[in-house]
DNA sequence: CCTTGACTTCGAGCGCACTCGAACTGGGAA
DNA sequence: TTCCCAGTTCGAGTGCGCTCGAAGTCAAGG
């Protein structure tokens, strides 16, 4: 591949590394409708912009924070519907956060236990 | 089932309401050794003591920060070895710990993207 | 006595999110 | 020009964590 031709886009596998997913996964999200088509070059291969990475990393954050794949799909269907959709992408995010928000104050409270338990674990082997 | 005949145990499907989980995943639980065989009454029916539903409670708790069952089996394996593994359950925790609270990290560096977005959208919204 | 309903075991099935193999294509380097 | 490599599509397979249906048992209530 001749980088000179175009110094801006990448080809699946360079977008997968950079947003850290495999090259699999990328297809398998256009398929499924997380990622709009993306552009090709003259051979049929995808050509990854900018703004198709920027996407991809917001779904890798969306995903890492327990977002299911469907939740993404609505979303992403929503952003392609344009401005008149700005509501209810933020109406979703609003009801995720909640979600993230509720997720971490439970994590609190099991990472409390946990700790609990690596302390009493340490005295009884002190003690034993 | 008169609870006069044992007031300090739970059913299958009581303990599963106890603990937030159903009877099939109570046995299921048992079946993968995450759980020491439960006690039996004379019909062969499980019979879960206090310390069995304290037992599930820890479990849950570790499945919902994210221990994959395949550690809480082998914490499970240890716990039923008795003391001198108190070191080995320790050094489990930590590690589990140490995850517990990367993954956290991650959710704050998330969630601020997810408010951020929301902020956006809601800028957006104001100025269309 | 008979029915009801919650229990038992067993193995099969499911939903999710990938993950991969097969067969094919096309462009650049030797 | 021949080779190789990275890409393409398609459908099938995987791993995890349950979830369920079938067939049978047993104790208690009517």
């Amino acid at each position: 591949m001749d980088a000179r031709l175009d110094e801006t886009t990448l080809t699946v596998s360079e977008a997968a590394d950079r947003v850290g997913l495999t090259a699999y996964t990328l297809r398998w999200y256009e398929q499924e409708g997380l990622v709009a088509p993306v552009g090709r070059d003259s051979a049929g291969r995808r050509r990854y912009t900018g703004n198709d990475v920027d996407w991809l990393m917001l779904l890798t954050r969306l995903r890492r924070t327990g977002m299911p794949v469907r939740d993404m799909r609505r979303y992403s269907e929503l952003a392609r519907q344009g401005d008149q959709t700005l509501g209810a992408r933020r109406e979703l995010f609003e009801a995720h956060r909640d979600r993230v928000l509720a997720r971490m104050a439970e994590l609190e409270q099991d990472l409390a236990v946990l700790n609990f338990k690596i302390e009493v674990y340490g005295q009884l082997e002190r003690a034993g």
